[in-house]
RNA sequence: CGGGGCGUAGCUCAGCUUGGUAGAGCGCCUGGUUUGGGACCAGGAGGCCGCAGGUUCGAAUCCUGUCGCCCCGACCA
């Protein structure tokens, strides 16, 4: 036990080790030695990190699990709440602010819900601070005790129903469809950049209405309009579907997820909506009087999205070589790279840099152009890549000669068996100047739609529509895992069994139209024979 | 909370076993030569060796305590 626990330290280390001697060695040497991303193949999880940081994302902070967002990871985040928030709008809701603070009270007037949150509460209990009596700083000044203890959000339901209750009288009242964009904590245990903080950005939309149909209809519509976000934005395709019982939202009477698909195979959440029945109405006493004149509990839904689906961006799209942003979420859509040797070429080409990147401007892209000196051309392709821009432009003397411009995308799909020279190549196109121009746009459009259909064709790869146990035990131990869709009939315990003896979990019960060939349909339950009408599915997750 | 590991330059780490002038690579600064896939030369800046005690003529190194971080596990809307 303990020597595993050692294993990864121990190999870090030599490695470390290795790459300092080469390093000296050889100087000055090859791309090995200038690798800094560790490749997938190698370290999923180190790969991850190491992109971030390439990329400039996000930063650990001095806070134990909680991040800095470095420009780079927040212009992405801006991207997302600019295109989530005109779909809210779109969609009826509104934006409104509430509380970072929660009395404890609120929080255990609904007891499923106090149950799920309690084990991750960050708790205020003072609201003063007094110099130390041997002057080395401050310390909590004891007289300064709050008489009642103020929870640090986990989540707003509660202080936002207390606040409902206030509103609402009448079904003339309703519905209330308001979001919030938020921070909210959670002690986690266990921390990883954007998959799990112990602080994170979310919004999280809360609404109240007359009727059991009409808010299920909300929790259903907002889990589309994630759909949407995802697969036209992120280039993410997911899976809409209900979470088990034992999965639900604290408090939740139903939890709807989409999942994604990451390339190691896992299931990420990456978004939920959750109707929440008359619960927290029943706990915060919010009653209004219905058309038949009657008084009746408000039905509630709620449904959010992270900073995690940063994370979900980077593990669908991202390769050896660091970030791959889509174009529809880069701020940066085109880099430019001047390539010159005399100081007479210099200013020609800065020239004509200048004048693309005001044309492409002019067509609502974001350009910039790199004009560090002392940087070899490569080092700024690599430099670039690993920050995800999608596009590069390379102007050197060449091109003001022949009226042309080198158009570089981030990325192309792959074709088994391609070495890296000739993907290169496939990479790079030569383009007379104003054929380049009129195009760009069109190509960041395909590589949005190319992008999607690989995170599509490499989730098809790893789906399986698994019938026997044996099948299941080799699809995660032996050949790398991936979406299982099986039938399912057990009870809550029966599946926490069945999650501790596989490492894998019960992803959700897809909607409808989603059944891949064979998979529709009814059949005996992969694990205890009883008669399922549905497949689900299953994977191990983040 | 249990088990393991690590705190030395901005970053990654060596030095500690056997106490004696504080190191390397990358990065950074200056100047020059370079520039179509990670340039080179020369010069330079940068350290309370996590913190507090102790042992010693002398501590990055040995001892004690303490704080922090990472990994594995438990936990996880």
């Amino acid at each position: 036990m303990s020597d595993q626990a050692a294993e990864p330290q121990k190999k870090q280390k030599q490695q470390n080790q290795q790459n300092q001697q080469k390093g000296q060695q050889q100087k000055g040497g090859g791309k090995q030695d200038e690798r800094r991303i560790t490749p997938r193949a190698e370290d999923y999880s180190r790969w991850y990190l190491d992109v971030v940081r390439e990329a400039q994302l996000a930063d650990h902070s001095a806070v134990r699990g909680c991040m800095v967002i470095r420009p780079n990871g927040y212009a992405i985040w801006e991207k997302m709440q600019r295109e989530l928030d005109a779909r809210f709008k779109a969609t009826g809701h509104v934006n409104a602010y509430f509380p970072l603070f929660i009395p404890v009270s609120f929080l255990s007037k609904e007891a499923q819900h106090v149950e799920g949150f309690a084990k991750e509460c960050a708790v205020v209990t003072h609201h003063r601070l007094r110099a130390k009596s041997d002057g080395s700083g401050v310390e909590v000044d004891p007289e300064s005790k709050l008489e009642e203890p103020l929870i640090v959000r986990p989540t707003s339901e509660t202080i936002i129903w207390s606040a409902y209750k206030e509103w609402i009288q009448s079904y003339r009242d309703l519905p209330i469809l308001i979001n919030q964009w938020a921070n909210v904590v959670r002690w986690e245990m266990r921390t990883r950049l954007f998959l799990r903080t112990a602080e994170f950005l979310w919004q999280e939309g809360h609404t109240a209405h007359e009727t059991e149909k009409e808010a299920l209809e909300e929790t259903h519509l907002m889990l589309e309009v994630y759909r949407d976000f995802a697969e036209n934005v992120m280039a993410v395709p997911v899976i809409r579907g209900a979470k088990t019982p034992g999965e639900r939202f604290a408090g939740a009477l139903e939890s709807l997820s989409i999942e994604a698909m990451m390339q190691d195979g896992r299931a990420l959440q990456a978004g939920t909506s959750h109707y929440l029945g008359q619960n927290f109405a029943r706990a915060f006493d919010v009653t209004f009087q219905n058309r038949e004149g009657k008084r009746e509990l408000v039905y509630a839904t709620s449904w959010g999205v992270s900073t995690r689906l940063i994370g979900a961006l980077i593990m669908t799209h991202s390769d050896d070589t660091g970030l791959i942003i889509p174009p529809k979420l880069a701020t940066t859509h085109v880099v430019i790279v001047p390539i010159y040797k005399t100081d007479e070429e210099k200013a020609r080409v800065y020239t004509e840099a200048d004048a693309v990147e005001a044309e492409l401007k002019a067509q609502g892209l974001g350009v910039v152009i790199d004009k560090r000196e002392g940087l070899a051309p490569g080092a700024k392709y690599y430099d670039w890549e690993s920050k995800g821009v999608p596009l590069r432009i390379e102007i050197g003397p060449k091109d003001l000669e022949n009226g042309s411009l080198c158009v570089a995308r981030r990325f192309v799909i792959e074709i088994p068996g391609e070495d890296e020279k000739a993907q290169r190549s496939r990479k790079k196109a030569f383009l007379p100047r104003a054929e380049a121009l009129a195009k760009i746009k069109t190509i960041l459009d395909e590589m949005q739609k190319d992008l999607f259909q690989r995170a599509l064709n490499f989730r098809a790869k790893k789906t399986r529509v698994i019938n026997t146990l044996e099948e299941y035990e080799k699809f995660f131990k032996e050949e790398g895992g991936g979406f299982a869709w099986v039938h399912w009939a057990g009870t809550p315990e029966e599946e926490e069994v069945i999650a501790k003896k596989y490492q894998t979990s019960i992803r959700n019960a897809p909607l409808d139209g989603q059944f891949p060939e064979g998979g529709e349909g009814a059949g005996p339950c992969l694990f205890t024979g009883r008669p399922s009408a549905r497949r689900v599915v299953m994977a191990e997750s983040y």
